[in-house]
DNA sequence: GGCCCTCTTTAGGGCCTT
């Protein structure tokens, strides 16, 4: 089976306190959440969501770099390590994961949001991911990632993950998001053919038995989206057949236009509209992924829309990506 | 690039993502 997280050599996981759908009214408002922080590379379930004792046990030698910040009223409290890289990836391992990709696609997956506008107890199914990316310009084509993050909506340990990603080349829009050429040089931070199948098992690690992802981001049908598609693809990756997507832009100019609230819908219009501090630097990954799961969250809220609903009436395809008819054909049908 | 709005629909401009 494949090795564990441990490979993955500049990787952070937070651990949400908070449960999506039950610890939601406290969420919206308290407009922060508790969390304890815990390693990647010790988790607690492995490749296959079954418990792992000896990964458990496994001690680790990081160097930690305490965040010293608005600890105590921020939405998350910051704190970097640096794996010692103890485990090589190998590459017969990685091969050996495309493989079961490959197999994973071969399920039939028909149209789960049909599925599950009929049967409301398969959104139990679910798992939700709140994404954001850092990149090096607006061209999924000529630009690179050099910054994820994500955040498992379901809570429970190990919750986020986050990482710089070297995308070979110079950062030249370091005044947008403060991620400089030196930062993505460092031999800790990962190349994205040596991260995604990092990222996939950690994603694979989150979902449930016979279950969905959904990945959520604002602006996600034309940006984040294409982008991580891009990558992949890029790195002979397939996207797997039970990721579905949800764009909040859509969402936030529903709610702006039912309830009023101005023609700003950027994500940091909305955090000011809820009156959601911004934890951290603005564009920087984890930031805007903590900043638009409260804005989510309440948009959710706002709209009164149940899980059913989002992803039966909000989702698409990777391969509706870019083509809107397609979407709004399903849309109808729905 | 795609979506939305309007001074529109055989179009154009602004917004949103880094």
């Amino acid at each position: 089976m494949f090795s564990p997280l441990i490979i993955s050599p500049q990787c952070r996981v937070y651990t949400l306190a908070c449960s999506w759908w039950q610890g939601f009214h406290h969420f919206s408002k308290s407009g922060r959440v508790s969390f304890r922080f815990k390693v990647l590379a010790s988790h607690k379930y492995g490749p296959d969501s079954r418990y792992n004792r000896a990964e458990n046990r496994r001690s680790r030698s990081t160097l930690t770099t305490q965040y010293k910040g608005k600890a105590k009223d921020s939405l998350c409290t910051k704190t970097t390590f640096r794996h010692e890289i103890s485990d090589q990836i190998n590459i017969s391992k990685v091969d050996a994961y495309k493989s079961e990709i490959t197999e994973l696609e071969t399920i039939e997956y028909h149209d789960i949001r049909q599925k599950i506008v009929e049967n409301k107890e398969l959104a139990k199914l679910v798992t939700l991911i709140v994404f954001d990316i850092e990149t090096t310009g607006f061209s999924r084509e000529n630009d690179r990632i050099i910054e994820i993050a994500l955040r498992d909506l379901g809570g429970g340990e190990n919750s986020t993950f986050q990482t710089l990603v070297n995308p070979g080349r110079d950062v030249l829009n370091e005044h947008i998001h403060g991620i400089s050429t030196q930062m993505v040089r460092r031999a800790a931070v990962p190349r994205m053919e040596d991260l995604i199948p990092i990222l996939l098992q950690y994603v694979r690690s989150r979902q449930k038995a016979g279950g969905y992802v959904v990945w959520i981001a604002h602006n996600a049908r034309t940006f984040d989206v294409p982008f991580l598609i891009s990558e992949l693809r890029r790195c002979s990756y397939s996207i797997p057949s039970n990721w579905l997507f949800i764009d909040t832009l859509p969402l936030a100019r529903e709610a702006m236009k039912k309830y009023g609230g101005g023609s700003k819908v950027k994500l940091q219009a909305m955090g000011e509209h809820y009156k959601i501090p911004l934890d951290g630097s603005a564009h920087r990954a984890m930031s805007d992924v903590n900043l638009l799961t409260l804005v989510f969250q309440t948009l959710s809220f706002e709209l009164k829309l149940t899980l059913s609903e989002l992803v039966g009436q909000h989702s698409v395809w990777f391969s509706e990506v870019g083509n809107s008819k397609k979407k709004k054909n399903n849309s109808s049908k729905l």
